[in-house]
DNA sequence: TATCATTACATTAACGATAATGTTACAAAA
DNA sequence: TTTTGTAACATTATCGTTAATGTAATGATA
């Protein structure tokens, strides 16, 4: 039993649409009414009922996000960046997780639809189509967070992945680094492309032959990292002198699992391995050693979604599509270490 | 221009009310009639707009929950927990974040209130009653996570934070330690209180003095923790023989900034100093050392919660108030040590 | 004075779904 | 044969809000 318009028309003798419109401030309403209405609202605790509201206007003041997983600090200052920019405009925002799972992201976009969002921040899982046509389909202006699906024409969001892979090269490279174990996720994500390319591409600049990087993939994962870096060394001729000085780690994750990996094999870093993450996480700088990595900003690439997000919503032309690009930024700590020309 | 259930039932020459009761299976519709209906529905795509079917069931199919920050594991592992529950009933969450700050906490509890949530999770920043004359206001069944409030007829599902402090008690006890340093949270907040009580009643057990244990109050924060640690190690006469052998944490925050500060004087852990904390967060087995901690199982609340959220919504009578409590589970790591009756 | 705007409202009709009634046609019971 | 019941639909009203019209009173204009 909440109050609603109706029960303020009849407060005051007036109709339901002189209430409705003096609420909103429109023309055709004299001064007094409307002061009276507003008034009266306040003091019967009147709310209005936005989804009444939305089966007219369609418009719901909700937002959707999709992210694979909240509990990843990663996305979950995406989120926090988002919600930034959408409370100060009143938007609610829909969370749905869809665990990496092509089948859980389309259930929950349609749910999220269904319940008319006006917008969807996606930040894909992998490769899932299926989410896309389900987009485009549902008319409603959506922007792509962290991960670029070249084919596509939407609106991206996404750290500059290139030149975060070159800013670690050249740091290792500087260090006096020339020998490198590269862990990539798979290749066939975007940003595992991107790094990679940039990573070498400064190695090219300083004319290093592309046989000085070592690649391996895995699971952006703790296990993953562990595993590979396990094999990794068990091939190793000499391991205290392993056929590589640095090892470049796709995220903070891998390098956790490197870090138990090296130290069970009884290596310290970085006398005698350097590593670099990638991430940031909360707590790199609580690990021992303290991890060298690259943060990509996610609070600010989630700030600069909303901010395209409600530009789409604002302007009636959705056929133009927007890719904004944040520049990673280098935290230099302790797992990484200079070396000498004869290491 | 999205199908609605008058397009069914155009292209089929049926009433549109035999296409809403076909598609809920309901009675008084023929099987070939219903059949019929469903396929078209399909062939269309045609999906429900649950915003209308609010209007009328006042069934929103929409959850709300409130956390300080998202960022933090405990609340985000919280909310998976909610959410595995929630997506098996096709209920669609909506996320706030109240930033420890009441106004804010208000404002996302009146947003997703006029959305027309159907119940709503809150995990309270601080002492906050106003929301709860919200919450009692808005005749919406809710559940309150982690903080107790103990005047407060409501719905509680929270760690048994007395049991927590006894385990922390009993571990620290049994590895031989007699004089301890406890870091608290303030003590207004419920959990702080329960664990003090739950650490001082183990002791109480043994026979240890209350003076064995010296109590310091921070924020739940790793600078929080440093700033209360290093003016503790300041006053310190000896340094190396400091007035407690081990320290408890409020939570793994609180102990990363105790970390820092005792590296900061060079001691290690555990030999100088034995420390656990609180809470298991993700990282705290990446730390040096990794850190002995209580887990409080926050994915467990979370389900529990949720499982008591859909009792009260699938039941009339809201007179019944449910108090669910979890037990934590002491996590044993390198950051506490036995010492010997002599240290 | 008759006409025309303008102001400030009221009335009516949607949005899409559901619930409460109506209305057939046919079969069974009296 | 008439009544009654029932299966299977259709009609209508309604949720709370907003948009599209309608209308009365007032003052300005010709």
């Amino acid at each position: 039993m909440p109050i609603t318009l109706k029960d303020i028309a009849e407060e005051l003798n007036v109709s339901v649409n002189t209430v409705s419109r003096a609420l909103r401030d429109m023309p055709d309403i004299g001064q007094e009414t409307t002061n009276l209405v507003k008034e009266t609202a306040a003091r019967l605790g009147y709310r209005k009922n936005l989804a009444a509201s939305y089966l007219k206007t369609t418009k719901s003041m909700m937002l959707g996000i999709v992210v694979p997983d909240i509990c990843n600090p990663v996305f979950s200052y995406m989120y926090k960046g988002i919600e930034e920019i959408c409370t100060r405009t009143s938007y609610t925002l829909m969370l749905g997780n869809s665990n990496g799972n092509p089948d859980e992201e389309s259930a929950v976009l349609s749910n999220m639809l269904d319940h008319g969002v006006d917008g969807i921040f996606l930040v894909p899982g992998m490769k899932n189509t299926q989410s896309h046509t389900q987009l485009e389909n549902a008319n409603v202006p959506y922007v792509i967070l962290q991960r670029k699906f070249p084919g596509l024409s939407a609106n991206f969001v996404q750290s500059n992945d290139f030149e975060g892979g070159y800013l670690a090269a050249q740091h290792l490279y500087q260090l006096g680094h020339r020998s490198f174990l590269y862990i990539s996720a798979p290749m066939y994500i975007s940003s595992a492309q991107d790094r990679y390319n940039g990573f070498m591409a400064y190695l090219k600049e300083q004319n290093l032959a592309e046989s000085s990087v070592q690649i391996l993939e895995c699971d952006s994962t703790r296990t993953g990292g562990y595993k590979v870096t396990r094999n990794w060394l068990e091939q190793q001729s000499d391991l205290h002198h392993p056929s590589a000085t640095a090892i470049f780690c796709f995220s903070d994750y891998v390098a956790y699992g490197v870090y138990s990996a090296i130290s069970k094999y009884n290596l310290r870093i970085p006398e005698d391995l350097s590593v670099i993450g990638y991430d940031n996480n909360e707590y790199s700088d609580m690990t021992f050693p303290t991890l060298t990595t690259v943060d990509i900003l996610p609070y600010k690439i989630g700030k600069q979604s909303a901010k395209i997000m409600f530009d789409l919503i604002n302007s009636k032309n959705n056929t133009q599509h927007i890719e904004a690009v944040i520049s990673p930024k280098l935290i230099l700590r302790n797992s990484t270490r200079q070396i000498g020309p004869d290491e």
